[in-house]
RNA sequence: GGCCCCUUCGUCUAGUGGUUAGGACGCCAGGUUUUCAUCCUGGAAACAGGAGUUCGAUUCUCCUAGGGGCUG
């Protein structure tokens, strides 16, 4: 495909944005698009919606049946648009790692590890593919090169924030890509869409669910892709801190750390999952107080901001996407960091992502092995 | 087998001769949220049954059904 505007156009370069249809990726394509990027679209296609359920649903990371309107804005704007087919790595790879992760009791979030191992992986080869020097997402996050190395922080939009999903991309990974909408909140960016004649997709309401699993039911999920789960780990005890049994639950592969609706009344007070024992299929239930500790080992560590973190560094820790963090200092143990909070962090789960922060920098992450 | 004390939303309970019968947990629905959760708002939901006393009974009395004390 020509390009007649090539010349003016390479002053920006190309990039390769990757478009779910939301009005996120949306406006991203439309501000590189104006800024004088030569703007290639991709819509990658991570899982088989056919027979999944519709949703109506369209700003998630990875939205369903919105190909058509990544496809229509680019011919719109007039640039070309590619559709992506990784159905089989993220198969392989994001959904049989969710599923693991469940039976040995833990909480994996597939987005995570999704960015890190199939989405950037898949943009960056095909942006090679294509002559792009860059590739761009709809993430509200910023990156900055510093003191050689690429540094991601958070969006501006403190709210917004995304910055917690990218924890694992390389330094190669980030060298190339783009994040618009880290300068930006999500009020301009709804602006933005109906300045330019989108208003629709500002109003659509956004996408919460795991793209794979659409209804939301990642419990079912679990039955119908485990053949005899469900009958295996039916009937499990629920038991309290002091190890008596307190009821029977459905199995422990169906419970999260922090988990307080359990279908039973126990007492007084609310109860929550404090802890998941897959050997016994026991799920130990206690208060909101017993949900509080002090540390956790984090393990799979990558580092963004420093490439590495030196021993009793203090970070701002998340334990989870919308955990608002608290301070801690962190100690380096063969592979692993131990982290040693200040104040005690509610429902600490493995399997969730830790994210480290200096300030509005990302230091680096993990995932959470045990409390 | 005699004389005492219990019985309220699914659960644990508060309470009164006239109340919208209150709360907590659980449940349901919304909101928040690119994971799972948490969190916030709202909602449904009960006086064991019967007969009295009373202007009026969930409350007082009596009777029929389910748990604790002294005697044999």
């Amino acid at each position: 495909m020509a390009y007649h505007k090539a010349d003016k156009m390479d002053k920006k370069g190309k990039v390769l944005v990757a478009m779910s249809g939301g009005i996120d990726s949306t406006v991203t394509a439309l501000l590189l698009h104006e800024q004088g990027y030569e703007v290639v679209g991709i819509t990658m296609k991570t899982w088989d919606y056919v027979n999944s359920g519709g949703s109506n649903k369209e700003t998630g990371c990875c939205s369903l049946d919105s190909i058509n309107d990544a496809r229509q804005l680019a011919v719109d704007c007039g640039f070309p648009h590619i559709i992506l087919d990784i159905r089989d790595e993220f198969g392989d790879y994001i959904i049989d790692n969710f599923v693991d992760e469940y039976i040995a009791g833990r909480t994996p979030n597939p987005c995570v590890l999704c960015n890190t191992h199939i989405k950037w992986e898949a943009l960056l080869k095909r942006a090679d593919q294509l002559g792009c020097e860059y590739i761009a997402t709809g993430h509200y996050a910023q990156v900055r090169k510093e003191n050689g190395r690429y540094v991601v922080s958070k969006g501006i939009d403190e709210w917004k924030d995304q910055s917690y999903v990218l924890w694992g991309l390389s330094q190669e990974c980030l060298s190339r890509t783009i994040f618009p909408m880290g300068q930006y909140h999500k009020e301009d960016i709804k602006q933005m869409a109906i300045d330019r004649g989108y208003e629709e997709l500002a109003t659509k309401p956004e996408s919460y669910e795991i793209c794979f699993i659409p209804d939301n039911d990642y419990r079912g999920f679990l039955k119908r892709k485990v053949e005899g789960l469900e009958e295996q780990v039916k009937g499990g005890n629920f038991i309290n801190t002091k190890g008596e049994v307190i009821g029977t639950h459905d199995g422990y592969p169906f419970y999260t750390i922090g988990q307080r609706k359990l279908g039973v009344s126990f007492g007084l007070e609310a109860s929550y999952v404090i802890e998941i024992k897959p050997e016994t299929n026991e799920v130990v239930v206690g208060s909101k107080e017993d949900l509080n500790k002090q540390e956790m080992v984090v393990k799979g560590l990558n580092y963004i901001k420093y490439d590495s973190i030196p021993d009793n560094f203090e970070s701002l820790t998340k334990v989870r996407y919308k955990h608002q963090g608290e301070q801690s200092t962190l100690t380096n143990m063969d592979k692993e960091i131990k982290v040693l909070f200040h104040k005690k962090v509610e429902g600490i789960a493995p399997g969730q992502s830790a994210v480290f922060y200096e300030g509005n920098d990302v230091l680096g992450g993990g995932f959470i092995a045990k409390q």
